[in-house]
DNA sequence: CCGGATCCGAATCGATACTG
DNA sequence: CAGTATCGATTCGGATCCGG
């Protein structure tokens, strides 16, 4: 099964050759969130046809960057090895460096529980999270819902169901959530444009990018001082 | 010639739609040694078929990742935008994460200049030179040449004809390479042997892994601290 | 429902040949 | 030097099917 070689002795061909083919460094990025079932990551990534998902599982097993877990009468799970645990700056840097030029979204694109949560982290500002009070969110984009903590010892995300309650913490990286967050809000795609600073806060709500459902909106500042890509103006430049 | 979409909003997805498919990242690897022209990528990527590399080139440009820059009456280069440019910690840590799991090479895989430079690059500890005397080593691995200078400011790397002589400067981030190296020494693949500290410089000439064509040996120890990628044990473990 | 395997048409890739 | 053109080999995508 050994994939196609780009007949190189090199450390960038042999991480392509691991994870570069198609889907797999988005297969990478949701079971950077959490241990996965096979159904979790096939709805995590609609788009993704079953055989390509079976195929890049065994493949990356075998790369040694995914492993096959069973959970005692209760199905298995896919989880990153340590090795593969390593990609996670690699990919929050990817995250950061696409943000720049995402544009709009396409009509057929979707926001999945996944991809925000590990949005979120790349736009995390582990510096103004120190130096800011902690605060407690709910965000809600599309039908994803998020319960989003931050405090100066750092960042916590936990996915909640449409209901309103955490999903199985089984399988989580989700601790159970605790009291009522302090602000509850939700946005469309236009959050880009908070992250980004393209958009203030007043700016995001008066063209009805955001609304508050709940809670102190006040607190709209901080968040978007705590998770803040900024666009290189370089970039923009030369596109 | 929208790519194949993924159907997500989201940043690593729009990075892996950037750059993610077949042969680009190494096109980009390529040209952060430098801007380049056709052929040279042709040449640094012997098993890419011309058809899929103008392909990738177009694409990168309309990415926004790569130029195209008419020389005077000198053909043309490529070169990475400034967009582009931020990938370079990006590449050097996949490199990195790559190198980890590279075993030995087969047979038909090659080391070219550019690849070495890179992983060069890589594997470049700051901190270490930092602390050690400046050195100035001539280092051939295959058929490439490399005139490899490190002192406390950094590192710098340049590409030598078989003869011995700079490549053209015009192309080049090599700046003219002046006097004599300290060192000049000649390896073979199993260097990355030397660098991940499987084995010390004693032992990598005792294995005929390396073998010294000049100059002073002893600096082979500071090569070796200079040029390090530890190997993460956990990652041996799971393999 | 979970965790895939199978089948098949469409798109991409790889190898070679050829051109301004 | 800097690519196109062509064409068979592979892979991908979409749908369906299957065993537990």
């Amino acid at each position: 099964m050994a994939s196609r070689s780009y007949g190189q002795y090199c450390g960038v061909t042999t991480a392509v050759e691991l994870i570069g083919e198609r889907w797999a460094l988005l297969i990478i990025r949701d079971l950077l969130v959490g241990p996965r079932r096979y159904t979790d990551l096939k709805q995590g990534l609609p788009k993704i046809p079953t055989n390509i998902l079976s195929t890049r599982l065994k493949e990356l097993q075998e790369g040694g960057v995914v492993r096959r877990v069973p959970l005692l009468h209760c199905g298995l799970v896919y989880e990153l090895t340590p090795y593969g645990r390593e990609l996670e700056p690699i990919v929050l840097a990817l995250g950061r460096w696409g943000f720049q030029e995402m544009g709009d979204p396409q009509p057929e694109d979707v926001v999945t529980a996944d991809s925000l949560t590990m949005a979120l982290r790349t736009a995390f500002q582990t510096d103004a999270a120190a130096t800011l009070p902690p605060a407690d969110y709910e965000l809600h984009v599309a039908d994803v819902a998020l319960r989003v903590q931050v405090d100066a010892s750092g960042l916590r995300i936990a996915q909640l169901q449409p209901a309103g309650r955490p999903i199985d913490p089984r399988l989580g990286t989700q601790a159970s959530t605790s009291g009522e967050p302090d602000l509850v809000f939700a946005a469309g795609p236009g959050i880009r444009r908070l992250i980004s600073g393209e958009l203030t806060p007043a700016a995001a709500i008066d063209q009805e990018v955001l609304a508050i459902v709940s809670g102190d909106g006040t607190l709209l500042e901080r968040f978007a001082r705590t998770f803040h890509i900024p666009i290189d103006p370089g970039v923009v430049l030369v596109a």
